[in-house]
DNA sequence: CCTGGACTGAAACAGTCGTTTCAGTAACCG
DNA sequence: CGGTTACTGAAACGACTGTTTCAGTCCAGG
């Protein structure tokens, strides 16, 4: 990964934050970010490889995610902060488009997207609860719930941008399972 | 809508549900179904067209869904129950790709199809609430919840497949909100 | 019969796509 | 200095895109 590679990269994931991957095409591209389609070619092997690459970087603007929160509910506030803040929605734009995508065509860059950051998330999920809890089908049912209520929940905002709206239901949601154990 | 129209339409949209609407292209899709490029014109208009009433065709699949149950949590279950049949899978991940699409390009046949289908069910939800909590701040909260925990279950379960944990998760919040009124 | 509308086939149009070919520049290293 | 490596520009390639042009077939209605 030459600095070069870095520097194209960079400019690229801004123009797919703002353009989406769905039809992107290298001459556009290209032309935007000052490069041309022969060089990204060179840096990145393929079309294919440079949308690999940008999908890496956008999970590398997930990371900060990672800290590990010692209560569940807690993390879940936490990350519905980071999800509902107005400079995250061209990424998470971006993510809904990966994750659908994923979705219809298993081969291709996108291959396993879906599949990859549901484990991913839900992995954390589990390291934010108690371990007695964490092996019970009860913190595996916990865990599913909370991540579908923080993805359907950014559908929402994603789509109306009804921040206090979306907001009030999370927090109506965290508030009445976080004391309450089966 | 002639007979003839009715008839591609539904072949088209088989086809769709099997293969996406990314990158569908008029050729391939023509050869699948008996037909041909200049055909498929003809009768729809354009590209966008065609791309439309397929839109249009799916959301009929939804229309069963539209009877009115008289409790929200109730109107849940049964939602779910059928989110979670293995053979609307196909129409779902047509759904997510058009709701992805729908943000990131503002043009096209794909535009205003998230937030139409947002208001759609949320009004659908609405409709199940008695009226005394409809349209309280608490009333817009649950809904709004409801509909992000069945999206996000949706969601988890198109790229796992693992019914049982989702289904779990899902039976968990609603056995647990059906008789908490704040 | 024949006119008009519904429908269809074959081919071409102009454009875009990812990728390749061939060429060249610039910088660093021995 | 020679040579290797990193990078770049211009142009072309074949394949594909939505759409159009021109032609034709079929069939019901007057």
């Amino acid at each position: 990964m030459t600095a070069r590679q870095d520097e194209l990269l960079e400019a690229a994931y801004r123009y797919a934050l703002d353009n989406g991957l769905a039809d992107l095409s290298l001459r556009p591209l290209a032309a935007a970010i000052g490069s041309s389609p022969r060089v990204l070619l060179f840096l990145f092997g393929s079309k294919d490889g440079l949308v690999r690459a940008l999908l890496e970087r956008a999970r590398a603007d997930e990371r900060p995610l990672l800290d590990d929160t010692k209560d569940l509910d807690q993390a879940a506030v936490r990350i519905w902060e980071w999800l509902a803040a107005a400079e995250h929605r061209p990424l998470l734009r971006l993510w809904t488009e990966s994750y659908a995508r994923s979705l219809t065509e298993p081969d291709g860059p996108w291959a396993g997207f879906a599949r990859a950051t549901v484990d991913d998330w839900l992995g954390l999920l589990a390291a934010c609860q108690p371990p007695a809890e964490r092996n019970t089908a009860d913190g595996t049912a916990r865990r599913t719930l909370v991540l579908a209520v923080l993805r359907g929940a950014m559908l929402d905002l994603l789509a109306t941008g009804d921040e206090p709206r979306v907001t009030a239901a999370v927090r109506r949601q965290l508030s009445a399972t976080s004391h309450r154990h089966h």
